[in-house]
DNA sequence: ATAGGGTTAG
């Protein structure tokens, strides 16, 4: 065993003083200050056990905290010691709560808090007070916190600075910004603790506004700010994305001569890539003198952010340790850029090299891809990943699987998701309501709404926008108009621009196109391109040419360049049997160079994702793909199918030409080649990046009758369940 | 002895 470098002076002499005044002095203490590593101290241990002086409470707890707080201490053996303590003076069970606050398990810091209110003689006091409080925070119990926060002012602590500051800190992470806001008014002599408290906390809960002008009253108080004030601050300005505001934040550090340390470096870094100046985060990269795995980081997620893919990759790969914050960085970059397929190659590169450990964002971000891509194959391998693994499935990885099997087709499975687990926060609830919503099953949408206030989880915007969204699809007219007018008297949420359009989906679908004209006229906000182009779809499907040439003209005033809206308006014309109007169309998006999206279908066969552009010949099975589409058709017309050629974009002239180019539908093509390739017991699992045209959406019946084959089709806005030849969406699409 | 900070997420 490790011997002490120094001997331990006479302890002997000391240990009959037990029970006398505390010795301040008393050599041992000294001797714990200076321990180095935990043998020293448990050597100190023994000799104290020996003479008796651990029985001293006093003396005991200056142990206790030497083995709870120095550097090289566990938390085991601190508790050990603690154990051991026969009678633990308030200190000790203040340093206990202390350091269980901060740890991996704080709600101990809670429970040890309990004891000592039952067991101990002592009250707490203001010491106990921020060390619970900082554990309440820890867990984000709102109500322990609230009960804590009646204990202190019963206690007559409820105007202790530190107290007060703990409890803001407690209340923002909880998201109770008003009770924060409550304390802090109180507070007579607000330090700059109380400022930055409020301040950080008030960024990071996406009031940047009221956190700026926070900061402005603290000058106007005389609080001088430091350095964590300033990281808060331009937190505040990253989320407001004012790269003007920021600048002038820096150049504020600078002239008040604010000490700038790493993380305030990290924290404009951070600034200036999220306002989008590149330059600027380089400049200062470059000039940085030190550099932490946060400095990387934040460099790697801006380029990534901003599109600067090749960039962001040699950031990770010029960096000196690749953390997974790293890899989540340049895979959610892709991601919210569109770029699943690239998202996910990554991703697939991060397991094979093993360099980090996939965590539950990583997850978050390549199950989105999947959902993009509807490839259920891989997002399966991610829940089978997860399973494996024991991740605890969280509200976000939950939200993100429901998602995933939503948006590729596989309701059921989102619903079991949904009920395996025993949390929901605001997000499960609505995606959940989201998935039934594209599905078409918009009952279930709307009962799992009245279910989910049931259980006090209050809906936000989305919810209402995905409940919106599930009567327009289900054609409920009646329960929209409810539910959008009860709710800023109900529910206290101003419709948004996007509830408005749902509702003129929701009228225009079921043809009151009268009544969604009116709608829009009566709306307190100016209409956007998707109000607009709500009601030029619901035109199309009703064939009302005066209102769909009304509508396109103000949806191009708002968008020039939506060439969706040359389809939809050219289709009302050629439903309409307005070909001149058709022509006239062609002929300007000839001119002003406007081409149709193009439409392209892709279908997952083990785990490869195959992706079918309309009459592409790209694909290596081309011609097989080809012949089978000849044997549908022949098959299908001799069950009596005709095609429907107005919804072509009416493009080619030639009536033969016209039903070639129909059978060119990208949708086509996959059938054709689901129909060969993927397992008979599974259903063909199509996504399209367009709406389905008429056409093709009578084909799939007709397949899914003569071939007794499901098919799964999910389009631009929703999915289409064929079987038996009939569609879940009831021909209401 | 006490409180507050930056990167990754639907």
């Amino acid at each position: 065993m490790e011997t002490l470098s120094t001997p331990l002076p006479s302890l002997r002499r000391y240990s009959t003083s037990v029970n006398n005044d505390h010795d301040h002095d008393h050599p041992v203490f000294l001797h714990i200050k200076q321990c180095t590593n935990s043998s020293q101290l448990g050597q100190i241990h023994a000799h104290m056990l020996r003479t008796g002086l651990f029985f001293d409470p006093y003396s005991a707890s200056k142990l206790f905290a030497a083995s709870a707080l120095l550097p090289f201490s566990s938390l085991d053996s601190a508790r050990k010691v603690f154990d051991q303590i026969p009678k633990p003076n308030l200190h000790s069970w203040n340093t206990l709560i202390r350091v269980y606050a901060s740890s991996p398990e704080p709600l101990q810091g809670i429970l040890i808090f309990l004891r000592m209110v039952h067991e101990s003689p002592y009250y707490p006091n203001k010491f106990t007070f921020p060390f619970v409080i900082k554990a309440a925070a820890e867990i984000f119990s709102l109500c322990v916190g609230q009960a804590l926060h009646g204990l202190a002012i019963k206690a007559s602590l409820g105007a202790d600075v530190f107290i007060s500051n703990s409890l803001i800190h407690l209340y923002l992470s909880c998201g109770d910004l008003d009770s924060a806001y409550r304390v802090f008014t109180m507070i007579g002599e607000k330090d700059v603790v109380s400022w930055n408290s409020m301040i950080t906390g008030l960024a990071q809960r996406g009031c940047a506004e009221k956190a700026f002008q926070l900061f402005q009253e603290m000058e106007e108080e005389g609080v001088k700010p430091n350095d964590v004030t300033m990281v808060g601050v331009l937190s505040a300005c990253a989320k407001k994305l004012d790269l003007e505001l920021g600048r002038w934040v820096c150049s504020y550090i600078e002239r008040k001569g604010i000490r700038v340390d790493l993380t305030l470096s990290n924290a404009m870094l951070d600034m200036y890539t999220k306002c989008g100046s590149l330059e600027d985060a380089k400049r200062l990269f470059d000039m940085m003198e030190e550099k932490d795995i946060v400095t990387w980081t934040t460099m790697l997620d801006g380029y990534a952010k901003l599109g600067e893919y090749e960039t962001a990759k040699q950031v990770l790969d010029t960096m000196p340790r690749q953390d997974i914050a790293a890899w989540n960085a340049l895979i959610s970059g892709y991601e919210q850029n569109g770029k699943s397929k690239e998202a996910l190659s990554l991703y697939h590169e991060l397991q094979q090299s093993q360099i980090a450990k996939p965590d539950g964002i990583t997850l978050v971000s390549a199950l989105s891809a999947c959902a993009q891509l509807g490839a259920m194959g891989i997002g399966e391998c991610i829940h089978a990943y997860v399973k494996e693994q024991g991740i605890k499935l969280n509200c976000h990885l939950t939200t993100s699987l429901i998602d995933m099997y939503s948006k590729c087709g596989d309701i059921k499975k989102a619903l079991d998701v949904f009920y395996s687990v025993d949390r929901r926060d605001v997000f499960v609830w609505s995606a959940m309501i989201a998935g039934l919503a594209m599905h078409g099953q918009g009952r279930d949408a709307i009962d799992l709404f009245s279910r989910m206030q049931e259980t006090m989880i209050k809906p936000n915007s989305v919810t209402f926008t995905n409940v919106l969204c599930a009567c327009s699809h289900a054609g409920l007219v009646k329960e929209g108009k409810t539910f959008f007018n009860q709710m800023e008297p109900v529910y206290g949420i101003r419709p948004g621009i996007q509830h408005y359009s749902c509702m003129v989906d929701i009228l225009g679908r079921a043809g009151l196109l009268e009544e969604a004209v009116e709608f829009i006229e009566k709306m307190p906000i100016l209409p956007s391109d998707s109000v607009w182009g709500a009601l030029l779809g619901a035109c199309q499907i009703h064939g009302n040419v005066e209102l769909a040439e009304l509508a396109c003209r103000h949806l191009l005033e708002l968008d020039p360049e939506n060439n969706g809206a040359y389809v939809l308006l050219s289709n009302v014309y050629a439903k309409t049997g307005k070909w001149d109007g058709v022509s006239r169309l062609r002929k300007h998006m000839r001119v002003t160079g406007l081409k149709k999206e193009q439409g392209c279908s892709r279908i997952e066969v083990n785990g490869v994702i195959h992706e079918f552009l309309a009459g592409d010949n790209c694909h290596p099975l081309s011609k097989e793909i080809y012949s089978k589409l000849d044997e549908i058709m022949v098959r299908l017309k001799s069950a009596g199918y005709v095609p429907n050629k107005s919804h072509l974009l009416q493009l080619i002239e030639e009536d033969e030409m016209q039903e070639h180019a129909l059978n060119l539908h990208s949708e086509k093509l996959a059938i054709a080649f689901g129909l060969q390739y993927v397992e008979v017991s599974q259903p063909i699992r199509i996504i399209k990046n367009l709406r389905v045209c008429g056409d093709c959406h009578s084909v799939a019946k007709l397949v899914s009758r003569l071939y007794n084959r499901e098919i799964i089709l999910r389009d631009r806005y929703r999915f289409h369940h064929f079987s038996g030849g009939n569609c879940s969406c009831k021909d209401y699409w």
